[in-house]
DNA sequence: TTGAAAGCGGTACCAG
DNA sequence: CTGGTACCGCTTTCAA
């Protein structure tokens, strides 16, 4: 049993190609009785329209792609849900890929989304910094084309400044501000040390802003050596958090740039005979379900990830039909942040989240 | 700017499309100089060959189709990071897809990736069952053609019984059956409830059997009332083992039929005074990373998820290329799982994980 | 209302 | 080694 294609369903309804597209494609001018026919030879051959024929045509394929870094980094899913919602409610199919952090791997996918015609990407970008082959690819993502449109591009967390490529983002510079602060001010801490992503990633660089900011405007001091870099791993927040406290050094607060480095902290600070938070505070970013399930549960920052997933698709969806065509003053959409507090900067909210609607 | 195509090559370098197509799929007769001119031409213009019109040509896109039920369900998180991993190393690009449980999304979804013509599917199915519109959707799932072939399917976690599918799993019911068995010789447990899996999830029929033939082969009572019906999340493992726990039940062990839904049931327990393992010993299923790192740490069934994608990808493979052509005596693959005893069982085994390469 | 025919962007066969 | 051409499956004028 072989394909069925159009031209088949034409020869046995006996039509014409054109017609059976037409009630494909519910064009109205058909009589009701080439209709019944036709409709009945599609039934009775069990034909659907081949996309890609259909694609390389109209060039609209209700295709979505969404780039991320990660599939099994948790600060994901709950994105990938809010996009999927909105995708779904519009008729549109989300296709996820990973890029592993690798840029490279990065340009490679979206290549490969251009030269199939995608309606879009969602990206969650790797690209960061001003390095001219990093501003080319941006500039590349920026004007990727099918056929006389261009392919709009959404970007999550961070905005690449491109004019033609929205984003949807919270200020992380600020929120790490927030939480060193609290770590400072509700919790007392003074010595306070910071477990932040891999250099030349964007979000890590921020984090580290807000943390010296926070540090300066408290009047503490800020000694080089009181950043660790992470890698985002679980493993890694503990394993230089251990380092850090077989050296000797003392610390009564860490600020950890994600909720599972920070978890990490955590082990490795129990390990050395350390109480949280009685002799270490500690805060995490990004308020990751299961966060709040541990023991201390995990102060944190809040980010609203199923809205920025909501919106990103939203605007997407917006440039794709062109409602909001090339209205660049709302370009960066920005979305709030909240301090978390648990029991891990000394607060006894047992728990500060619905988790009936939540999981992992 | 418009997007360049074969056409404007071949125009630019003075050439035929014909050769021009020719130094792109590397064929080798091309002399020396017009490859350079075309070449040249290509790297100028920006050209890259259309995948779309390629595929409607040859019918092999290179892309595959992975269609999860949830996203946001850790359990998939490193089957995706085998699959991806084996599709990478073979130059196949993966595509994911979630169904949320839902039988017709799957089928819509299904639909898609034939018309796209996608090389392969690799599905977590919810199609379980005898009803005729169940065997009809499998029948049609085992027979996707695209032009003369069909398109090769693998599907993971249980056996589909049809000839053309191929499967990766793992014996649920045995599984279950040692963890039950844990339960009762291990931690000395009389009184198990089971917290379980949507009805009608094959997965979670297969638990209970397994259960309930622990239960019979140690002798102990069975009543029907001690299965309890969750869905997947913490909190409806809370939820049941609570409500349970409010009509003044009494049980020394339970077991759930995964991880999220245990850590749930220890919370409901704890709530009401009951100490995990003393009181309550409790089991989950799957090990999920993050049950290593709770208090107590989660006794767990350890199924070899990594090595589920790959092997899922390994066949899939091997069935598009058509190197194990029909091959069907060794259509299903099994692997085995393993008890991993922890706290919630009382065992003191910190943490029986590698964690330095884990993470969520 | 209907059908014929011209592409969409490639690939591959055939002749030279 | 090179160019011409038919065709993949579908949509969309353009005439009839």
């Amino acid at each position: 049993m072989s394909e069925v294609n159009i031209k088949d369903v034409a020869k046995k309804a006996g039509v014409s190609i054109s017609t059976v597209s037409r009630v494909i494609n519910s064009s109205k001018n058909v009589s009701t009785e080439l209709k019944v026919r036709v409709e009945q030879a599609i039934e009775d051959m069990g034909y659907s329209t081949n996309t890609i024929a259909r694609g390389l045509k109209v060039s609209r394929t209700k295709e979505v792609a969404v780039i991320i870094t990660e599939l099994n980094r948790s600060f994901f899913t709950k994105i990938l849900e809010g996009i999927n919602q909105e995708a779904n409610k519009n008729g549109y199919q989300i296709f996820v890929m990973e890029t592993h952090d690798s840029l490279e791997k990065e340009m490679q996918i979206v290549s490969n989304i251009a030269a199939r015609w995608m309606d879009g990407i969602i990206i969650a970008s790797s690209a960061y910094g001003h390095e001219r082959s990093v501003r080319k690819y941006i500039e590349h993502l920026g004007n990727l084309q099918k056929r006389e449109e261009r392919i709009p591009v959404v970007s999550l967390e961070y905005d690449l400044e491109h004019p033609n490529i929205n984003a949807v983002v919270v200020d992380h510079e600020k929120a790490a501000y927030n939480a060193v602060n609290h770590l400072i001010q509700a919790a007392g801490r003074k010595n306070i040390i910071n477990v932040t992503l891999p250099r030349g990633h964007y979000m890590g660089e921020q984090r580290v802003k807000g943390y010296k900011r926070a540090l300066e405007e408290n009047g503490l001091e800020f000694p080089e050596e009181c950043v660790l870099e992470g890698e985002y791993t679980t493993y890694s927040g503990y394993r230089v958090v251990k380092e850090r406290l077989n050296k000797g050094s003392k610390f009564d607060g860490i600020f950890c740039a994600n909720d599972q480095m920070a978890v990490g902290a955590i082990k490795a600070c129990e390990e050395s005979g350390l109480r949280v938070p009685e002799d270490v505070a500690v805060m995490g970013n990004d308020d990751i379900f299961v966060a709040s399930l541990l023991k201390p549960s995990l102060s944190t920052i809040h980010v609203p990830r199923g809205r920025m997933g909501i919106h990103a698709m939203k605007r997407l969806i917006e440039l794709i039909e062109n409602k909001n065509g090339g209205n660049s003053k709302n370009r960066v959409i920005t979305l709030d942040t909240e301090i978390i507090p648990r029991e891990s900067t000394g607060s006894d909210a047992y728990n500060r989240m619905d988790w009936a609607e939540l999981d992992w």
